[in-house]
DNA sequence: TTCCTTGATCGATGAACGTCGATGCAACGG
DNA sequence: CCGTTGCATCGACGTTCATCGATCAAGGAA
């Protein structure tokens, strides 16, 4: 694997009032957000957040991509630490991380969204 | 100016349990996102957010970058919507634009931040 | 074992991006 | 008027990215 994951980030960074942020902090997050800055992924996430686990297959129907190409976008997702892959035989389940968007949201306003799971 | 202002996106993303996002608004999501995929801008961003208003001439002092890549950073955080200038005499004050901020953290978490301005 | 299927990786190609020097343009001071 | 200052735009260069076809690895079924 050429990328490691990526540190956690728990100060705003965008919100009126926030602090500095060192150097670092900046590169995380800025990597982070490139893992959204793309329609593609932006679509595979919100299509997470609609169900707990999609098959691997159903992205390639839905959106209309080759299969490699697919794949390349659920790994940027996944180094990004944005969704996690589940093996189960030959098929692969994509499911989002939670915690990794709220944290997000929270570099962007500075507030804590109140953690809820989806049942 | 080459491009337009981005249209508002009011619907969740990435939230879990979001609802499912028509083509347009991924474009525009990612697109706001895209301007945040850089640490520069997250500097800049977060820099705005400490004070009111900053001058350009404090940016390429503070970022050590040329002139001209601080103003073509600030022109893809304007037409993202999430800065604006202003202008007085021969100087250039940027500003946040907090609403655009809240909002991106509103299609990450779905949760409404509590709007505060800076005083 | 031998096929077929699913998904990840590789290699290549065309487009987009970050960076900077040179230039243009408006506002001020002489 | 002319020269300077501050910022935006332009052109170019090197890097990164999105996309795809081809290939590979792992699992299931015969």
């Amino acid at each position: 694997m050429s990328m490691k994951e990526l540190p956690l980030v728990s100060a705003p960074c965008c919100a009126p009032g926030a602090p500095p942020l060192p150097e670092e902090e900046r590169v995380v997050l800025a990597a982070r957000f490139k893992a959204l800055a793309d329609p593609t992924r932006v679509a595979i996430v919100n299509r997470l957040a609609g169900a707990d686990e999609v098959c691997v297959c159903v992205f390639v129907g839905e959106l209309g991509l080759a299969q490699p190409t697919v794949s390349h976008h659920l790994r940027v997702l996944r180094e990004a630490g944005l969704v996690e892959a589940r093996r189960r035989g030959t098929w692969a389940f994509y499911r989002l991380v939670p915690e990794a968007i709220a944290e997000l949201g929270f570099a962007l306003t500075g507030t804590r969204a109140s953690s809820r799971r989806a049942a």
